[in-house]
DNA sequence: TAGATTGTTAATCGATTAACAATC
DNA sequence: TAGATTGTTAATCGATTAACAATC
């Protein structure tokens, strides 16, 4: 416990959230580490000690019990709290994140939209209302809007970043592709399936016959 | 030169490769790693070390050409040549994908979709043809793709994965929130920003007052 | 009790950072 | 030439893997 915990190490822990429901769905009450790690095909040793890096959830000689280690990382993770988010730029993609289920799963609500598109602005989406981007600052005051998920074009993410970290927004999940830096205390994760696509055909190139 | 390149090295590339497009928007011929660097707020060892990891693309004393070493990351990427690509599950966010534009700028060519809905299949959007999923094999022998985009839901996910790994697909950029693992020599990148929200609600928790 | 499995400390491995000789 | 900057080797740092004592 304690002690500074790798960023990978977080990431992982939804990993193990989602193999632990997956074993609870099957009715198995307990499972050992070795059986998680050998159903995410991760080093066993690897999986303990990220636990421990949050505290002691098993029982030695045992293992882990399934349903309250789900509740232990859910509350660690935060998913356990219900979070509002905006989505900004409601093209297709930020129309396909508005609708999204797995946010919602995970306790953020999408509340609102903004765009530039006079044919968009003022009207509703599946519940979700589109405001002009001009209204972002006020919107998000009002609505109490804690985390922005950014799919405006690269042009104008930067712009967006800027105005975010003068509202009281804390964290920002970016789709557009450029790396946002973290200018001040805002959390920022950048979504970049574009390198991740270029990782890719980087090793396709090796296989190519 | 040679050596094992980290994982992580080759998706510097990507960002490597959008700032020195911006420096050469701004008519730049020659950047040192210094600048490149401060501008990506990295460690300019790091940059230097990850590029010799592929060859000298610079010149001791003056830097690195802007439009040379852009061609020279490109070419290291795979982004020199052309890759076809299907999109699997023609929902929202398959749909965005299908027309998002970083892909063929990467030379990354949707060619077709496939979906289970009746409603789309046979029909055509923005040039991408939806295909039942029951002739995933045959289209993608046909169509000669490479590159499988999978947006199913979870539940489908590694069913696909199955039946893709067994066409003559290389590589697949998995959007379900599962992780599929590599069974075979298929490549296998996950963009799970599930996960990535999680890391942020993590944070967030902490910042709350 | 004996067997199993955790949680933690130690060992290994790899990646990042730094230093510097080579050289434009 | 002197100054600047690369490319590489070495030092540091941190994360992963292993080992094992604690204990259910």
């Amino acid at each position: 416990m304690n002690k500074k915990v790798p960023h990978d190490a977080i990431l992982r822990l939804s990993f193990y959230l989602r193999a632990l429901k997956n074993f609870e769905e099957e009715n198995i009450k307990v499972v050992s580490s070795k059986q998680l790690a050998d159903f995410l095909k991760i080093n066993h040793h690897q999986l303990r000690k990220d636990l421990s890096y949050f505290g002691h959830f098993g029982k030695k000689g045992v293992g882990y019990p399934c349903s309250a280690l789900i509740d232990k990382i859910k509350t660690i993770l935060g998913l356990d709290k219900t979070w509002s988010a905006a989505v900004i730029g409601f093209g297709n993609l930020g129309r396909a994140l508005s609708f999204y289920k797995g946010f919602r799963e995970q306790g953020v609500y999408i509340k609102v939209a903004f765009d530039v598109d006079e044919k968009k602005i003022n009207k509703e989406y599946n519940g979700i209302k589109v405001y002009s981007i001009e209204q972002l600052e006020k919107i998000i005051k009002k609505e109490d809007i804690q985390i922005a998920i950014i799919t405006v074009p690269k042009y104008a993410a930067e712009e967006i970043a800027n105005r975010l970290s003068k509202c009281k927004i804390k964290a920002i999940l970016n789709f557009a592709p450029i790396n946002l830096v973290t200018s001040s205390q805002i959390l920022i994760q950048n979504v970049d399936f574009g390198c991740q696509l270029a990782y890719l055909t980087y090793h396709l190139k090796f296989l190519k016959p």
